[in-house]
DNA sequence: TATGTCATGTAACTGGTTACATGATTGC
DNA sequence: GCAATCATGTAACCAGTTACATGACATA
């Protein structure tokens, strides 16, 4: 699957859970798939006018207000299945932080620390954000929760891990001689 | 720091270790850095060509067998303690997985599962990777080997994680209805 | 009437991969 | 002499962001 057909996952997910505009499938997402995936305005409209053009979506005048609204048609509901059905892309891993701490010898161990902290500062918001999510969810009785749930788990489970590491790290780091 | 000045810290990196030619970096940028990094030969020769051009690296005569070998120049290492330095730029998320078991209700708890089992195995391999790596790295007399551990240590962490996440979401998923 | 939010769209740019073309060197 | 590896480079393409231009609608 092309990186482009990840953009259609997601413009289709948004879709599916309701007829919307660009403008809201974009806050959808950053809304609600925000700690996992991101879309721009930029790569949005133009996706929505692909997919128009293939029938995947169609205008929806009811309850318009002002600009459109698309609703996903039987054949974009087949196309959603069928692409999350597809292997995953694997994106080359381009993680800056372990960038810098492998070439630390460069910077020093304060400098290093600063920049585990960060991590560390980040994996504690994204906990509390998750506990608000779950909050969320779990007082929803949407009987897709279960799925929503999983993601929300994986966030917590990878936010704890980096909580560690970044603890573990700076005890290392303090022990270093300047 | 625009994203460019990323690889520019990799390649700059690569060459602080010892002299090495493009097709040197690159293989010890995925053999080192590859759980964390990755740069193609498009990125890198542009860049090295910048770098020379910069004055930050130079052509190292000595010792070249075929092709040029480049090392750092004091400007060039200059150069890499500042980018260390500057703000990490944040690469917005994007996990195939979890936008799949996001809108899962579209694929069923089977195909979902599926997911997850491949998602637990690329964490098995890491695992085993990183096991090998934090080996190797400790029995290395190097003194800077203790910021190779620390990003050995956020692998292990990210892959324990992700192994827990897995199990936990299986069994999340064995109890669903068809 | 001014402000804020909703809304759509595009152009320029960036960072990056992939595929290809080319050739030198090494070892069997 | 042949195959593998070392080595350099570029062109085409792709996904994506950012910045900008534009304007409707609601409301204070």
């Amino acid at each position: 699957m092309s990186r482009q057909s990840q953009t259609e996952v997601a413009v289709l997910g948004a879709l599916s859970v309701e007829p919307m505009s660009g403008y809201a499938a974009r806050r959808a997402i950053t809304e609600t798939l925000g700690h996992f995936w991101s879309e721009s305005f930029g790569q949005i409209y133009p996706t929505l006018a692909r997919l128009e053009a293939d029938g995947l979506v169609t205008p929806d005048s009811a309850g318009r207000t002002s600009g459109s609204t698309y609703r996903l048609t039987a054949a974009g509901r087949r196309r959603l299945a069928d692409l999350l059905r597809e292997p995953i892309p694997s994106a080359p891993p381009r993680n800056g932080t372990l960038l810098r701490l492998f070439f630390g010898a460069h910077l020093g161990p304060e400098a290093c620390a600063d920049v585990v902290h960060e991590a560390r500062d980040r994996a504690l918001t994204s906990l509390a954000t998750m506990k608000a999510i779950r909050f969320e969810v779990e007082s929803d009785p949407d009987p897709n929760a279960v799925y929503w749930l999983i993601t929300v788990s994986a966030g917590e489970h990878a936010a704890r891990a980096q909580l560690a590491w970044a603890e573990e790290s700076l005890a290392m780091l303090a022990g270093l001689p300047d």
